[in-house]
DNA sequence: AGCGTATTTCGATAATTCTGGAAATATAGT
DNA sequence: ACTATATTTCCAGAATTATCGAAATACGCT
């Protein structure tokens, strides 16, 4: 992942909401949840709610698909992870002294 | 880590200068990089650096130690990886079927 | 076509953040 | 005390973001 994208996906995670959202969908797995569902469970607005998904839409951290009547919400777990691993890859190379981590 | 925290966190990596700079320490190891340093390599105006800093330490991604006439910033290693290890924590916990992961 | 439920788009306001120049402060050396 | 280097604080303008009500759209059912 590059710096940009990376910032990018950090932002998103960087407000309450989004986090709370990204949660709730992560341990929920990644059949994913309703917009309803999380809504009802977060008590958010619902124009809020559909704001904060479509940001985090926006940057691949989640995934909609349609079921007829409802939108399922699906955490894209390995773009999750990546970004996670990104945090402290290469950590140290430009130092070996990795004792007092 | 609490959920708050955990944002507060992310936000502060979710700007592209402030992810450069913690990268940069996280690359380079824990006994840190002169806040010189780090405007050289990133070339960033000091003050701008100095606020972006404040902001990392704030909410202790990175630590300060005097060296004489100069300051170390050393990246909070293991903060980092408490942060990296909150995303995907409790992954799955409510959907057994992480096959499709 | 009309109705009900689910969700998004629009619009507007308040709040926060980013950036960098100029001035201030800290520390060491002379 | 004075000078030099390193870093922060102050300030202010531009830009971005958060929030949510009201209206609009999507889809299935009858």
């Amino acid at each position: 992942m590059q710096l940009g994208r990376a910032a990018q996906r950090m932002a998103e995670l960087g407000n309450i909401t989004r986090l709370s959202i990204i949660r709730l969908l992560v341990k929920s797995g990644p059949s994913g949840l309703r917009v309803g569902e999380i809504q009802e469970i977060l008590e958010i607005p619902a124009s809020t709610l559909s704001h904060h998904l479509s940001r985090l839409i926006n940057v691949g951290l989640i995934e909609q698909q349609r079921k007829s009547n409802v939108l399922y919400c699906m955490p894209q777990i390995p773009v999750v992870k990546e970004l996670a691993e990104y945090l402290l890859s290469e950590c140290c190379s430009g130092d070996t002294n990795i004792k007092n981590l």
